[in-house]
DNA sequence: CTGCTGTCTGTGAGCGTTCACAGTAGAGAA
DNA sequence: TTCTCTACTGTGAACGCTCACAGACAGCAG
C-alpha cells in the first residue's frame, strides 16, 4: 500500500476525483462504490477499489454529511452528577460496548457530560442542530428536561434503564431489575435468611423502585409482613450504603440478610456490618446488585446480580440506529443472573 | 427566543442565508460576526445576533469544516487493553477532564478505542484523514505503533504520560512520578521503617519505571543498599498486586514497609498480608499511588501519592490546542502530593 | 479636486461529496 | 428492423459555509 503523501508534513488528502481519474471511471461510480457498490460493474467496481488502495483515500465525511444531512455520528449523553460518574464502574462498561459497537458500524461516539444547566443548554442546541444523528442517554433520574426537550426536538433517543415520568415513546434498554430483586431475595430466604433488610437506590431512579418492588413481591409471596423499619434508600453511593446499614441494624438489631440494590453499597454496608461485629455471611447474609469490580473487590466477595452490560450495550446501539434508520421506538429488557460468592 | 420549528417533527433548520435575510445583511457580514466579529460595525453585529437568536440558527459544522479543512473535534484515544480501562479509575478522571476542558473549547470529543490491530487500521485512517485535528493519547506502553504513525503523520498529538521509546518531538503531560516515589519512600522511612519492598507497575511504562528510580535515589540517598528481592513488578491489576506481596514475603518475610506503584495494587497487596496475618500499618506500612477511589474504598485506607488528574487533563487539552494552532510540542511535568491516611 | 488611508459590506467561487437525471449499450421481444 | 427494458455510467447541481476580492464610503492630506 503506498500513500502518496510521504512521512513529515500533512498533505492534502485525495479527494474522490483522483480516485476517479486513478481508476479511469466517474465520480459518480466512485461514490456508488463507496455506497454499496449497486449499479456498477464488477470490473469498474475492482478498478475502484484498486484506485482507493493505491491512493489511500478515505471518505471526507464533512462533504458527505453536508448533503446527506447526516453525521454519521452519534451522541453518549451523561447528565448523571459528576460523582457517580466516577464511583459507578458500570458506566465504564456501557461507555466501552457503546463505543465497540457502534465502532462496528463505522460509526464515531461522541462523549457529552451534561453537568450543569449551562452544559445542558449548550449540547441540547448542539443535538437539535443536527450534528449528532441520535443520541444514547444515560440518566435514570426522572424528570430529566434534556430527554423531554431531545425527544420533542425528534432526536433519535434511546435511554439506558426506563426513563420515569417521560411520556412512553422513548426507547430505552434495561436489565430486568425487578426480576434479579426476586431472584436475590428468594435465594436469601432459600438460604435459611427470615429477617431479610433492604438498602434501594433512589425511589426516583428505575433501578430504585424496581429492585425494591421484586423485594417486596416475593416477600409477600413467603408470607411475611411489609416491615418498613428495614427498609431504607440509599443513593448508591459507598457511603449511603454504609449509613443505610447502620441505620437498619439500629432500627433491627435481629436483622440476618441484607438486600442491597447496589455493589458500591453493599460495600459500604459490609465496613457497617464489620465494625458493628456482625459476620458476613454467618450472622448477616449480604446480597448486592450489578456485579461490578466491586462485588470481587469486596471482602468477603459479594453474591449479586449481574446486569448483562455487554447486551445492554449492544442492544442500545441496535435499537438507535434502527431508530435513526426510520424505525419507531423499542423498549428491550434484558434477563439478570444471580451470582454466588461468600457474602450469602 | 422562538425557535421557528415548533415541538415535534425535524425540520430543515435555518441557514446563514436565513439570517442574512433575517438580520438584512450578507452572508459575509453574519459570517465576520460568527468567527469573531471583527470588521463588523456594531449596528450591523447587533442586527445579526439578534437574528441569530430569534432563528435560533446553529453553524452547520459540516459546511465549515469542509471548506476550513479543520473538524473542530478532537479524538481521546485508547489504546489499552480492555482490563485495564475498566479498572483503573484515573482513566474516567483524565476523560472527564478533557471532555469538560474542551467543552468550554465548544470542541467535542471523540472517544476512541484502539485494543486489536484491526481497530488501530481503522482508527489510524480515520485519524490521518483528518476527521479530528488533534489526538489525546493514553497509553503508557511503549512501543505503541499508532503514536508513532500519527506523529509521522504530522497529527497533532498530547500523550498522558511520558512516551518512552519515541523520539522526542511528541507532547506529553505527565505528573512527576519519580519526585511523588521519592516522597512516598521518604515518609516511610520517616516513619523508622527500615525494610520498604517495592512494587513497580510495568517496566515499559513511564510510571512503571519512574517511580522505581525514585524509590532507589530516596534508598541510596539513606545509605540501604538496594536488594532486588524485595523488588518486585506488577501490571498495575489488583491480582499482580496481591501476588507480588505474596513473592515479596516469602523472599523477605522481615518487611516492614511495602511501596506500591498503584492504589488497584496496593489492595491487592492488603489482601495478601491479610491473609499472611501481617497488620497494617503495625507490622507492614503500605504505601500506594494514584490516590485513586480504591484508595479510600482499601481498609485500611491508604496513604497515596495524588497524582493532579484535573490540572494534567486541562493541561493536555492546552497543549493539545497549542499545537493545533501551530505551536511546537511541550512536555509538561506536574507535581505530585503526598496524602497521609491510615495503611502508613 | 485627487489620492490615500482605513473600516465596513456584498458577491462569486469553491470545499468534496451525493443525488437526480440523462444518456449509452446490449439483450430480448414484437 | 424497432421498440422496450435493464444494467450501467457520466454530469450538473446542490449542500452551507468561508475566503478572497472588489467596491463603497468616510476622513484626512496634499
Amino acid at each position: 500500500m503506498t500513500m502518496n503523501n510521504g512521512a513529515g508534513g500533512r498533505r492534502r488528502p485525495p479527494t474522490i476525483h483522483d480516485v476517479a481519474r486513478e481508476a479511469g471511471v466517474s465520480r459518480g461510480t466512485v461514490s456508488r462504490v463507496l455506497n454499496g457498490g449497486h449499479y456498477v460493474s464488477p470490473s469498474a467496481a475492482e478498478a475502484v477499489n484498486a484506485a482507493i488502495r493505491r491512493t489511500g483515500y478515505v471518505v471526507n465525511r464533512h462533504a458527505r454529511s453536508l448533503i446527506t444531512g447526516r453525521s454519521d455520528s452519534v451522541g453518549f449523553l451523561l447528565t448523571e452528577p459528576q460523582e457517580r460518574f466516577f464511583e459507578d464502574p458500570n458506566f465504564n462498561v456501557l461507555l466501552r460496548g457503546c463505543t465497540q459497537a457502534l465502532a462496528a458500524h463505522d460509526i464515531p461516539l461522541l462523549l457529552m457530560l451534561a453537568g450543569t444547566e449551562d452544559e445542558r443548554r449548550r449540547i441540547t442546541r448542539y443535538i437539535t442542530a443536527g450534528h449528532v444523528d441520535g443520541v444514547l442517554l444515560v440518566s435514570s433520574h426522572s424528570g430529566d428536561p434534556i430527554a423531554t426537550e431531545l425527544r420533542e426536538a425528534g432526536v433519535p433517543l434511546v435511554a439506558c434503564g426506563k426513563p420515569i415520568g417521560i411520556g412512553s415513546k422513548v426507547s430505552y434498554v434495561a436489565a430486568d431489575d425487578r426480576d434479579g430483586a426476586r431472584d436475590m431475595v428468594r435465594h436469601l430466604l432459600a438460604q435459611g435468611r427470615r429477617r431479610v433488610g433492604v438498602v434501594t437506590g433512589p425511589l426516583d431512579t428505575p433501578g430504585g423502585v424496581e429492585r425494591l418492588a421484586g423485594y417486596r413481591e416475593v416477600l409477600a409471596e413467603a408470607g411475611v409482613d411489609y416491615d418498613e423499619r428495614i427498609v431504607v434508600s440509599g443513593d448508591y453511593s459507598r457511603a449511603s450504603g454504609e449509613a443505610g446499614a447502620e441505620r437498619l441494624l439500629a432500627q433491627a438489631p435481629d436483622l440476618d440478610a441484607v438486600f442491597v440494590a447496589s455493589d458500591l453499597m453493599a460495600q459500604g454496608v459490609l465496613t457497617a456490618l464489620h465494625r458493628a461485629g456482625r459476620r458476613v455471611p454467618e450472622d448477616v447474609a449480604v446480597g448486592g446488585f450489578d456485579d461490578s469490580p466491586a462485588a470481587t473487590a469486596a471482602s468477603p466477595s459479594l453474591t449479586t446480580i449481574r446486569q448483562p452490560w455487554d447486551r445492554i450495550s449492544n442492544e442500545m446501539v441496535r435499537v438507535l440506529l434502527a431508530q435513526i434508520g426510520g424505525e419507531d421506538p423499542a423498549a428491550v429488557i434484558l434477563p439478570t443472573e444471580l451470582v454466588k460468592r461468600e457474602s450469602t
